[in-house]
DNA sequence: CGGGAACCTGACACGCGCGTCAAGTATTTT
DNA sequence: AAAATACTTGACGCGCGTGTCAGGTTCCCG
């Protein structure tokens, strides 16, 4: 009986080696292939191959197809509000708006099917995401949206909604990975190159930030 | 033998009204229902219940699921560029510029549901979209470049890349559609009013215009 | 009003995708 | 080394989703 202790679901197991192996396999493949193909458009079977192991196996990790949709959600929400991180109050709004952009950008660069995947969520209603998850996107829009608050306030940038100022950037950055295909048919390319999403960055950041902060030192 | 020839194929037939009336019917449901739950999510069950049909009579007009989901797609490409029709070089880009924000505003709320469509297809990769429409939106895309193009020429706009520049007011104005979800969640709504979509035009207009078109008469 | 075409429908066939099970093999613990 | 625990696997069952079919009814035209 006492010894039946080890093995209570209750109790959060330090996760062995060769679980967390597996998981990461299970996962890495999964986000991929939901990307592509949505919930319903991905079967186990293929997460299975994909990940190089049998069906069998997936199940012994993850009790349903959902469990391993809302795992890869988890994961993504943390990483969400990593590029706000340059917005603060200390530094000068072209600067930390610049940085947003190109932090953005890189991240639409090299996690391109991550984009994608919680792209593809949130067009659905977001019916998978819970409760907290979405109040976390919401705290953390708030907190930023006051910086922006106090910058106006300052006379440091223009009277704008900071709302739908962050939905502007975060559109345009998230366009290239989420919509990748019809960016490259655009600029007639066969697929995007750095090149491109320099192009974009430079693009972005001029259009914005004369748009909307005073010019460091000379006007035009 | 020679009767057959007026159930022939390849006469391009009238579209009695019936057919017209239950295609309509089929596709308007379809439209809807794909946006929701993507290609493999949504059943054809589901689109006969929604349009009022018994399955098998939507059998009877369309052979699978797919010939429904690329004849949605053929009905709304056809609208793709409507809202291009203001940059045209005979106006001003600031004028051009705002029409546009709006018309592309305008319909992303009007036609969310068409817009998710799309973008969902997009997502995926375009799977479903044929050569000649991928052709048609880079035809279009191209013709309105040169005439942007054209503005910076006469230096009625700063130089920014076209394609990039088209890119950040595409992006933003369809986010709404898209993530209005998440868009009503940053906002702290319950759903998107049209009061949200105006301060969004405002927004819009006033970064953008600023960023990139010289003020028309008194600068700040 | 008669005949043919267009339209409508319930019942069914068939495949396949999710998830289970029982019987293994590795790995760790004592 | 033996016992318990963690992991692996092939073979299934079952529900359901796509698409068919044969036999209806309604519409249209002369």
């Amino acid at each position: 009986m006492a010894k039946a202790v080890r093995a209570d679901p209750e109790r959060e197991a330090p996760t062995p080696r060769i679980r967390a192996r597996n998981e990461e396999k299970i996962l890495r493949a999964a986000v991929g292939l939901f990307a592509d193909k949505s919930f319903h458009g991905t079967h186990v079977k293929e997460i299975a191959r994909v990940s190089g192991l049998p069906k069998t196996n997936v199940y012994y990790y993850f009790p349903t197809k959902e469990s391993i949709y809302t795992a890869v959600i988890e994961r993504l929400i943390e990483g969400w509000d990593r590029a706000f991180e340059h917005i603060v109050p200390e530094h000068e709004p072209r600067e930390a708006i610049a940085a947003y952009i190109r932090a953005k950008l890189e991240y639409s660069r090299r996690y391109a099917t991550e984009s994608r995947f919680f792209a593809n969520e949130i067009l659905r209603g977001a019916q998978f995401l819970e409760r907290r998850q979405r109040q976390h996107i919401r705290d953390v829009t708030d907190q930023r949206a006051h910086v922006v608050e106090e910058w106006i306030r300052r006379g440091q940038m223009a009277p704008v909604d900071p709302r739908h100022f962050f939905i502007m950037l975060w559109s345009a950055t998230q366009f290239y990975a989420d919509f990748g295909m019809l960016a490259a048919d655009v600029l007639n390319r066969r697929q995007l190159t750095r090149q491109d999403f320099d192009a974009a960055a430079e693009t972005m950041t001029r259009v914005i930030l004369d748009g909307c902060c005073a010019p460091p030192a000379s006007s035009q």
